[in-house]
RNA sequence: GGAGGAGUGGCCGAGUGGUUGAAGGCGCUACUCUCGAAAAGUAGUAUCUUGAGUAAUCGAGAUCGCGAGUUCGAAUCUCGCCUCCUCCGCCA
């Protein structure tokens, strides 16, 4: 949510920040909504105040019958106009939620996907001297998958995945923990993006898989419902990512300034209904309604913010590079970095079997725009309190991410030769 | 799931209808004292919204887990919800 204060003063740019992101509010409305509600709540402060010196007349002893009926009279007032604020705080409170964050100075405006801009291309595509499969195709082979029977048990875009598969996810989960939690990995990769950033490692965590709806709402990430899984019997939702309950987790709370930036690294299993995507990437791992995710979330003061987002967009393409794997690094134009954000930039690995590079990662950048409904906020060393900064990322997709390593590192004999990187999680292994 | 207990400021804790935004203590900050530190003393020390002011600041409203209600008046009474604790049941 953005301040209102900040609407009041750049309600033009406000606007023009919602036409650029393709999202459909009226300020104008806005804005009479909320002189509206300061005007009630003038008329409901002075109504209180006249209420609260009634009282302070009888103060010690019993009030005299004049004394109560005019209290009974302010009563009446108030039962009158009350209500009104409440509706038109909640219309106004409604419309203000609906205002997405203001783009970054830099991020093109554009108005599809079309339009983000391919920022560096690293690694070349590799050349095979046969026809390369798919990953669904590998996988077949080796006995790695079986959709057909998990649509039986549990509907279309589920699997189970087995064999050296489940090995290599848990081989890349131990790299990226191992990477993330060296502090001199960290300032290597600050160093080489010449980005002055703590080097503070980052945390593992097993986050919840359920959040209430209310914090759903509160990370903006409710919308669209009908892509979340709902639980019917309770006032939870099944997470649609690491970020959901890890961004949440400070929610109410004031940090302090000592304790950022706080990163953490969740793995969770996530949930998407891929609602509306019918007949989409049906083949393989490529869009499940479950799949597994590291995640990257941090907590910094908002000077910090912008350096951390950047940091998170180096390790990705590290980490990329690291596993060999041909990606580009592209900025998300306003149209496509999404309501919450400020920037976003987007990992897209060559997939051979498809022919083309495709989403792997993505980074967030959500300036204080999650964290003013979140109200999680730090006492800075002056004294001052302020709202914290978040930003999340990928760290990998393992779907995705070994539907890449699959494709890239694929033999002629239908085996798959395994980065270097991981070798050493997988018992030294150099071939799947 | 059943029975019982509890949720007050950064922390501990008093407060069961009327000068209680809230005693007292701890912590923290400033000052006094000291060569300095400690101790002691004095003062200060929540957040949000809103109005005035360049600002320091001042006025008003709200906030005692969250929400609704009763009342002239609610931290205090009633109802719903959430969380924690104890016991029973179930269970990886």
């Amino acid at each position: 949510m953005l301040d209102i204060r900040f609407i009041r003063e750049n309600a033009e740019a406000v606007q023009a920040n919602a036409r650029n992101k393709a999202c459909d509010v009226d300020i104008t409305t806005l804005l009479k909504l909320d002189t509206d509600c300061r005007v009630l709540q003038g008329q409901v402060d002075e109504l209180r105040q006249k209420r609260n010196d009634n009282v302070e007349k009888s103060k010690g002893g019993r009030p005299t019958p004049e004394l109560i009926a005019e209290g009974k009279v302010i009563k009446d007032q108030l039962a009158e106009i009350e209500p009104k604020l409440k509706e038109v705080s909640a219309e106004f409170l409604g419309l203000l939620k609906k205002v997405p964050n203001m783009a970054w100075p830099d991020v093109p405006v554009g108005h599809s996907e079309e339009e983000n801009v391919v920022v560096k291309t690293v690694g070349d595509v590799p050349k095979f001297d046969f026809i390369p499969l798919n990953h669904a195709a590998i996988a077949a082979k080796r006995d790695w998958l079986d959709k057909e029977r998990a649509s039986k048990v549990a509907g279309s875009r589920f699997a189970y995945v087995k064999g050296d598969m489940v090995r290599l996810q848990f081989a890349i989960i131990n790299f990226v923990m191992d990477l993330l939690g060296d502090e001199t990995k960290i300032a290597e990769i600050a160093k080489n993006n010449k980005l002055d950033v703590s080097t503070k490692p980052f945390v593992p965590v097993l986050p919840p898989y359920m959040i209430r709806t209310e914090v759903y709402d509160a990370m903006d990430r409710l919308e669209p419902r009908d892509e979340r899984y709902k639980l019917e019997n309770d006032d939870l939702w099944l997470q649609g990512s690491a970020e959901h309950t890890l961004g949440s987790m400070y929610v109410n709370e004031v940090l302090d300034e000592s304790q950022l930036p706080i990163r953490y690294l969740g793995y969770a299993t996530s949930f998407r209904r891929e609602a509306g995507t019918y007949g989409k990437d049906m083949e393989g791992l490529f869009r499940m309604h479950q799949f597994d995710k590291l995640e990257i979330e941090s907590f910094t003061t908002a000077e910090n913010g912008l350096n951390e987002h950047l940091l998170f967009a180096a390790i990705q393409d590290y980490m990329l590079t690291q596993l060999e794997l041909p990606h580009q690094i592209v900025q998300k134009c306003t149209f496509d970095i999404g309501k919450p954000n400020a920037r976003g930039v987007d990992m897209n690995t060559y997939l051979p079997g498809q022919g083309k590079y495709r989403e792997t990662h993505t980074a967030d950048y959500m300036t204080d725009y999650q964290s003013r409904r979140m109200n999680t906020r730090v006492r800075r060393k002056s004294g001052a309190l302020e709202l914290v900064h978040t930003n999340d990322a990928t760290a990998f997709a393992l779907g995705r991410i070994m539907i890449a390593i699959l494709e890239n590192n694929q033999t002629a004999d239908g085996q798959v030769k395994v980065p270097t990187a991981l070798q050493n999680y997988l018992g030294g292994r150099t071939i799947l």
